[in-house]
DNA sequence: TAGGGCTATATTGTCGACAATGTAATTGAA
DNA sequence: TTCAATTACATTGTCGACAATATAGCCCTA
């Protein structure tokens, strides 16, 4: 395989890595800010160490800064996630298109072997597997595109931050042997090298996967969830 | 309108505009490395202001960064337009599908207006405008989206990309009408509300518009500059 | 002469201190 | 008492110096 995530090297790479994983897990609130001074201790690296790594969240669009006021986790939204979505289905909707033109026979027997494995898991409703899985499942199509571009935003971007609206609305559940078929059938598409169809079916399964989190955050349990996270934005 | 372009407020913005502006308009050229003294005493600030600069630049993908060893321009490679028109036909694609489902009444009347100037244009011929009118037609419909996150990877990520191919290429040329009428019926198709066919239409625009750029790619003339171009990267 | 290891040099990464800006508290006057 | 101005404080932005790492040149050996 071509792709490898970056090991961390310097300091700033490490609290790099260890901040957003704070932050996308919820041990960083969503909506707070984020002192220097105060991460610098807790980190035990100096304040140019925090900037650095303030940075890069800023350029997953995790954190927001503004000049000569400071950086703030962003906010989790209804409508932020729907905005999040609408890019998702474009963008991976592309790569599902260029892994059926692009995908090395390897690769694409790699994909299958996954969804039989996928398979038995559902079978055996190991509903852990299933976060897991279908990030697995994803990851490889987009990495199949072979287009380092759409990689770069979708691994290094988009997909944290998705990552941050599930954990946080606790969205393990549901949609299980559902999504499962969707899965089966853009892999199908795939291996009879279906661009347009690869295309359209992932657009549509992400588009499902979309209204079921929306159906979610209607409903008022978790609609207090947000709030709830939002109150701690002060 | 809900957007503008964020000013320069400090030394590092200043710098990153300036820096960035540099590499589009080939000033400093594609590939080459960026030496952190050599830019510090060039623009006279320090290094910590030279750093965050390049920080930002590679969160554009104008420039790469590795750790330990340095920061370089990217290199203009065809396999590297070819990505970049890839996800920009995906995500304009995705605007214009929803700039017709989210436009303001005064957004598409001003998108109306705008085409009408270039009506004239196009008859006097006036290349100039070309460029800038092109930019300024994607640019609305991109706005008009009302999508913040499609927003800030176009007009911050993608377009200055774009831009630095065309520039440097030498791109400023033909597919003049034919690119106007094209135009006229993406906006029509926003104007009616069609979302389904804005997308599409918008696509089909890009995808002539990359095989126009590849064309010119594959032709011996142009085929040199890129090499030459290449041959500072040392 | 070719190759490997060592030294010297240049470049990047990290740090602490200072300057500039924003924010809250305090004081004073109407 | 309320509002405005001013002062004091906290936070971010910028700087120069030092530490760690990579690169280039040199010497030595086979």
């Amino acid at each position: 395989m071509i792709h490898a995530p970056a090991p961390a090297i310097t300091a700033a790479d490490k609290t790099f890595y260890t901040l957003r994983t704070d932050i996308v897990e919820g041990r960083i609130a969503a909506g707070s800010k984020l002192s220097e001074a105060e991460l610098s201790t807790k980190y035990g690296v100096s304040r140019a160490v925090i900037r650095e790594a303030i940075s890069r969240l800023v350029s997953c669009h995790i954190v927001e800064r503004k000049a000569n006021i400071g950086a703030r986790v962003v906010a989790l939204t209804p409508e932020g996630l729907i905005e999040l979505y609408q890019v998702r289905e474009s963008l991976e909707g592309m790569a599902a298109r260029l892994a059926a033109q692009n995908m090395t026979p390897a690769q694409i027997a790699e994909l299958n072997t996954l969804l039989e494995q996928h398979a038995a898991s559902v079978k055996d409703s190991q509903s852990y597997y299933q976060e897991a899985g279908d990030v697995d499942f994803h990851y490889r199509i987009i990495i199949g595109s072979h287009n380092s571009q759409l990689i770069t935003l979708l691994t290094e971007g988009i997909y944290h931050l998705v990552r941050m609206y599930r954990v946080q609305l606790g969205m393990a559940g549901p949609r299980v042997t559902t999504a499962f078929a969707e899965h089966q059938h853009i892999a199908q598409a795939i291996a009879n090298r279906d661009a347009e169809l690869a295309e359209m079916l992932m657009r549509r399964h992400i588009t499902y996967s979309r209204q079921n989190i929306e159906h979610k955050l209607h409903s008022p349990s978790t609609k207090l969830t947000l709030h709830n996270i939002n109150k701690e934005s002060l």
